[in-house]
RNA sequence: GGGCGACUAGCUCAGUUGGUUAGAGCGCUCCCCUCACACGGGAGAGGUCAAAGGUUCAAGUCCUUUGUCGCCCACCA
């Protein structure tokens, strides 16, 4: 029957609590005018973040595990949140609408206004762009409405002002990807790919004046409508003869040219090729090289328009069934094959994409990128894990120009003019009363706003007040480090590195540290866009947001997605559940010693985090000096760790000493010296059970803020401490280090551990208290086990411990032997000589098999003049071990097997 | 069509520059409601590191090939 669980740690009870306090306090308030080094850190913009699921929940619980581990260090520590950007995300839309009823959003709490915000994203459904249209059709909601910051619109504006001035922005007439759903122009970017199995369409075109067909192969027939030629390889001589006449294009009834052009891959289809500049990019260039009107057959939304003739009106994919049936129908349809081919789809609402020739705002890249390439090549930005680097590179030498241009309702309008006179554009920073070229005040703004990602690639240096040389901007740019999803490698942090150098002369951060997506369990990335993503308000309240952060964290080993599991997540919950219950026993015997005589200031003195733990008339325990060497290696590993953006590792490490080492081991050590109230041991023991939890609560707070900041303030603290978020993070202490302690005390462990293992396999009761015997050669150890004679008896539930030289017999009881010692509990009637005799035979087999294995690589000569001298006398000295070891195992299995 | 990553215990995953008996969490087996904690304690079992070659004194780790899965990039109609 289990126990009633009454002393459980319950999240919601202390985190929200905490909440406020820390936002405001302690870490995200920056002052660029106060002295000492600088941490600063970019986080993603909200239309990235949405903030609402796991999967950038990673994005948070990094930068805020940076963020704390810098504070706490002493650095003056800014986080750029992103508050102010283009893109409208879903909590703008709420924060807009909460407005609208005269609610302040923050005042309802983050957790309500977290819920609210799922809550119509679940029900309005769609994609934001489709959302916002509804709205604006329906209320008064106008884009003007939107208006982003003030400050951030006049960076924008310049921006792209300086851009068009320096040639670098420039409009032109191109062949772009068109969504017909969304209505708007995207970048190569903002479109996925996906291999479908289609049909290429083989097609006669009658030549005229000639008996002849040229026979082209498409895959979208139905922009055969708008062909305004067939191109040849000029080389070809299936062709030759035919370029420079024309065909008559079926189910048009027009006369387009023949022409030679090299783009065509004679091996490809029948090797002719319909043109339709409008289109295909392909033949958009081709077109433009021979003269070839382009003829777009399609309205915006994906129909055939007045130029499609008798197929106006028809969807799209209707309209190809149409012209194939027609053609089928005029016997010009000469056969169909399968082709499996890429087809692009809008990565929002996944509409096929149509490639069209249209009127956009574009970017030229190539002198940007240079610059941008360079400064990463230098080592001027670090880009973490490695194997991004290269990606980046690769894409960024085959930057192509980026059309910034977007048919959407929200944004930033783009500053530039059209004259309803003279057709010619005015761009200016500010809105212009009359045309500039032919002084005519019919002008009208471009309807147009800009790609969300452009005026994201501002944003290291847009939220820090230039182009004004302001505080913020000369003490926190370039920021120390962008932490991200690579999923945006391209979209966000390449061009912020571009827009970066370009206009400030600096790159924008010093490090990119790249992290892992978080997937659902098919493997399928979380993304608020997918609605794939957990619910992590529902598991935040379940296990805990520090859990969710530990876990995270834990699981983010650089390089691999993560599949977030609850059973991690339990698992970081049981954690949590096991500090707070440690430190229960610590509040529990907190009391006692109060009244004992140790003094909350005593307990509270820096002495123990400058030098050596306390000790007791001059002498340290070995127990106290294994648990701060162990926290002193621990602290190294987790600074370390962090330095190197090896979130796990650090996580990990931190769950083993508390665990492992802290809670296992250590409190079980000191229990008796803590009940004994009156003695100096006792205050001794006291001061550094406290002294190495909190400094184990400092090591954790970035891990799980909510709950050390709770128990920290539950400690005895020194007047005017506020937050452990403000308090001192452990650096590792080399004073701390001792590896002797180290190995005497894990000498001990091992004893133990050896002692309960033959009570476990004689299954006693673990409430019966038996004798053993302890035997070693080696007057060292021998003195070690009786110093501790007293915790050995009670961790390994012995009624008495005899301490000699000699060998031991197994006749009659269990033994257990290592190199070092051997063990022996006599309680012969317990014994399961089966079990004992198949484990020490397995065990023979082991050790005969490792033997051999080292003697052999001992033998070799050229391992030994080649391997380095600490391998070889490693092998040399685990080989002596072994010896003993299997020396001890063979007696023993001798003994049994005679004795019977 | 290019490029990248993964394949390690039943499951989910660690394992930085090659080096002494390959680790964790969950699950499993056995014993325990022992006065911080059953979201716990104690003790175990469990892996020829996807396959085959190669380099090396030494390979989970480096190279080559193969297989399976996943991702990114790509204007072949």
């Amino acid at each position: 029957m289990a126990r009633e669980i009454a002393k459980a740690y319950e999240p919601q009870q202390i985190e929200p609590r905490w909440a406020e306090y820390w936002v405001a306090e302690a870490l995200f308030r920056a002052d660029a005018a106060a002295p000492g080094p600088v941490f600063s850190i970019v986080i993603p913009p909200p239309n990235v973040t949405g903030s609402l699921h796991i999967g950038h929940m990673l994005d948070h619980t990094e930068i805020d595990i940076l963020t704390r581990w810098h504070r706490m260090r002493g650095f003056n520590t800014l986080y750029l949140p992103g508050t102010d950007h283009a893109g409208i995300s879903t909590q703008r839309v709420v924060v807009r609408q909460l407005a609208e009823q005269g609610v302040d959003y923050r005042a309802l709490g983050r957790e309500e206004f977290e819920r609210r915000v799922w809550k119509w994203k679940e029900e309005s459904g769609g994609t934001i762009t489709r959302q916002m249209r509804q709205i604006g059709e329906t209320c008064d909601w106008s884009r003007e409405k939107f208006t982003l910051s003030p400050e951030l619109s006049r960076v924008v504006r310049e921006v792209f002002v300086r851009l068009y001035e320096e040639g670098l922005i420039y409009r032109a007439h191109y062949l772009v990807n068109w969504c017909p759903s969304c209505l708007t122009a995207l970048s190569d970017l903002e479109t996925v790919h996906e291999e479908r199995q289609g049909h290429l369409w083989h097609i006669r075109y009658p030549v005229v004046g000639t008996n002849e067909y040229l026979m082209v192969a498409t895959t979208r027939p139905e922009t055969m409508l708008g062909d305004t030629g067939v191109a040849v390889h000029p080389e070809d001589a299936r062709y030759k003869h035919l370029v420079g006449k024309n065909v008559r294009l079926p189910l048009m009834n027009r006369e387009i040219p023949i022409v030679a052009d090299a783009m065509v891959d004679r091996e490809f289809g029948t090797g002719a090729v319909k043109v339709t500049p409008a289109h295909d990019p392909n033949d958009f260039e081709c077109g433009r090289r021979h003269g070839l009107a382009e003829i777009d057959v399609m309205t915006d939304d994906g129909h055939m328009n007045a130029a499609a003739g008798a197929y106006a009106g028809l969807e799209r994919f209707e309209a190809r069934q149409r012209v194939v049936a027609d053609l089928k129908a005029q016997g010009l349809l000469e056969k169909i094959t399968d082709h499996s081919h890429a087809i692009a789809l809008c990565e929002r609402c996944k509409t096929v994409v149509e490639p069209r020739a249209s009127t956009q705002w574009f970017c030229k890249m190539k002198p940007l990128a240079e610059p941008a390439i360079a400064a990463v090549e230098r080592g001027e930005i670090r880009i973490v894990p490695d194997n991004r680097r290269e990606e980046y590179f690769h894409w960024m030498r085959n930057i192509r120009d980026w059309v910034i241009s977007r048919q959407l309702w929200w944004g930033h309008r783009i500053p530039a003019w059209h004259c309803g006179d003279c057709k010619e554009v005015t761009v200016a920073r500010e809105t212009p009363a009359k045309c500039s070229k032919c002084g005519s005040a019919k002008i009208a703004q471009d309807s147009d706003v800009l790609d969300t990602w452009f005026s994201s690639a501002l944003w290291p240096f847009s939220t820090l007040g230039w182009p004004e040389e302001t505080l913020d901007f000369k003490k926190y740019y370039p920021t120390s480090v962008l932490v991200t999803a690579y999923d945006i490698l391209f979209f966000w942090v390449a061009r912020m590195i571009m827009m970066g150098l370009h206009f400030t002369d600096q790159v924008p951060f010093r490090a990119v540290y790249l992290h892992s997506l978080v997937r659902t369990a098919d493997g399928e990335k979380m993304s608020k866009s997918k609605g794939t993503g957990l619910d992590p308000v529902a598991l935040n309240q379940q296990y805990g947001t520090d859990a969710m952060r530990f876990c995270l964290a834990s699981m983010a080993a650089p390089g691999t997605d993560i599949v977030l599991s609850e059973d991690r997540l339990a698992s970081a919950r049981n954690f949590a559940n096991k500090i707070w219950n440690a430190a229960r026993f610590l509040f529990v015997n907190f009391d006692r010693f109060e009244q004992g005589g140790a003094r909350i200031e005593e307990l509270a003195s820096p002495d123990v985090r400058l030098g050596a733990p306390y000790a007791t008339g001059g002498a340290v325990a070995l127990a106290d000096a294994w648990i701060f060497s162990r926290l002193a290696g621990t602290t190294e590993l987790v600074n370390e760790a962090l330095a190197n953006y090896r979130f796990h590792e650090a996580a990990q490490g931190v769950y083993q000493f508390f665990w492992g080492d802290f809670c296992d081991w250590y409190i079980e050590w000191v229990k008796p010296d803590l009940q004994n109230a009156d003695g100096d041991r006792a205050v001794v023991a006291w001061k550094n059970l406290f002294a190495a939890f909190e400094a184990a609560l400092r090591l954790l707070h970035p891990f799980m803020p909510f709950l050390t900041e709770e128990l920290w303030h539950q400690l005895p603290q020194r007047a005017g401490a506020k937050s452990i978020a403000l308090d001192q993070y452990p650096e590792a202490l080399p004073k701390w280090v001792d590896v002797a302690a180290e190995k005497h005390f894990e000498l001990l462990q091992e004893v133990i551990v050896a002692l309960r293992n033959v009570r476990a396999e004689m299954k006693l009761d673990p409430r019966k208290k038996i004798a053993a015997e302890f035997s070693s050669a080696a007057g060292v150890i021998r003195d070690l086990v009786e110093r501790d004679r007293e915790a050995i008896l009670r961790l390994a539930i012995l009624s008495e411990l005899n301490i000699s030289s000699e060998k031991l017999v197994s006749s009659g009881g269990t033994l257990r032997s290592t190199a070092q010692f051997d063990v022996r509990v006599a309680f012969a009637e317990a014994v399961d000589m089966v079990a004992e005799l198949a484990r020490l035979r397995k065990e023979k087999d082991r050790l005969e098999r490792d033997i051999e294995d080292k003697t052999k690589r001992l033998a070799d000569e050229t391992f030994r003049s080649r391997a380095p001298e600490r391998i070889v006398r490693g092998l040399e000295t685990t080989l002596v071990e072994r010896r003993i070891e299997y020396a001890k195992v063979n007696d023993r299995l001798g003994q049994l097997e005679q004795g019977g």
